[in-house]
DNA sequence: ACAAAACATTATAATCAGTATAAATTTATA
DNA sequence: TATAAATTTATACTGATTATAATGTTTTGT
């Protein structure tokens, strides 16, 4: 008799086509969740949307369609999921926890100007002597500007900062 | 007239001697930093000690010899210290900012069992297409179990956690 | 099906790192 | 020395997150 047996998945890091509340009730289940109303429709955002969203992000977007729920059980929820291992937190900015349901392998670009958050694809990555420590998790944040809010600010740009 | 004019110092990773008090002072004149006593003394802690300490730890440390010293004056002082660029900010835990005089290309590596966060060299990093982006900041964050903490708890360790 | 246990959700209060404010002190400079 | 500018302080505040405790809902054993 097997007990809290989970089955770790890689979750593909762009769904072809998004994941449908079944799927979504199945990999819960499979990940030792329950799946309740709740839990699928915060699941299903992380895991469709991918906008690497916060705690109030998810409630006031999922608030819209489901007004009675409330933002302890978004909090439960995702610490749920965090303890799941089923979606992992981001600390790219002090003071704004982010949740990915992508737990493959990648870097985060936060643009200093728009605070948009992209997935940076991780080539090679090579450090230096780390035997004898266990890795458990890998982060890889950078910050700056992205093209479109470049192209929007260029003239200041050019004219340089000396601030 | 040249104002606002600043030297971009890349600090060592290891100070063979310590930094001096007159050091110090003349490189925070060096950007644009007036030299109080208590500023010397909260980069003097950064850069001769390399614990990533929060402001926090700063404040006790420092209580112990100056304790006239402020909580309030340790955060201002370290705010201070980020906007002229001459400290970066960790995030690699929710809810607990570090700071670090070493602004060398490195990682961090934070033990779950004692907390201790120590450097990473990093040989090599490649990424795909960030053409357009303007990079300012780059983080990589490791976190598991350092060595001592690994030999500590070897027995669990071998037995296996399957919670 | 029924009771007991386990789990899920909610509203509210508490916590805690960090920030803002405004008064007091120190330092620079006219 | 006066006056302005910068620094430091104590205190109050903020805002994200967590804890608490009450309520509602499944699950499980009988």
């Amino acid at each position: 008799m097997i007990k809290n047996m989970r089955v770790r998945v890689e979750l593909r890091e762009k769904p072809e086509k998004p994941w449908s509340l079944d799927e979504i009730s199945q990999f819960l289940s499979q990940q030792g969740i329950r799946p309740s109303f709740y839990r699928l429709k915060i699941f299903e955002y992380l895991i469709n949307e991918r906008t690497h969203p916060t705690a109030d992000e998810i409630y006031e977007v999922l608030r819209k369609d489901i007004p009675a729920i409330s933002r302890a059980t978004v909090y439960n929820t995702l610490r749920l999921f965090l303890e799941k291992q089923i979606v992992q937190l981001l600390n790219v900015e002090k003071n704004e926890a982010r949740y990915d349901a992508n737990l493959t392998w990648h870097g985060h670009f936060k643009c200093l100007a728009c605070g948009q958050i992209n997935d940076v694809e991780i080539k090679d990555l090579k450090l230096a002597d780390l035997d004898g420590y266990q890795v458990l998790e890998k982060h890889l944040d950078l910050k700056g500007l992205c093209p479109s809010c470049r192209e929007r600010n260029k003239f200041k740009e050019q004219e340089g900062l000396n601030g």
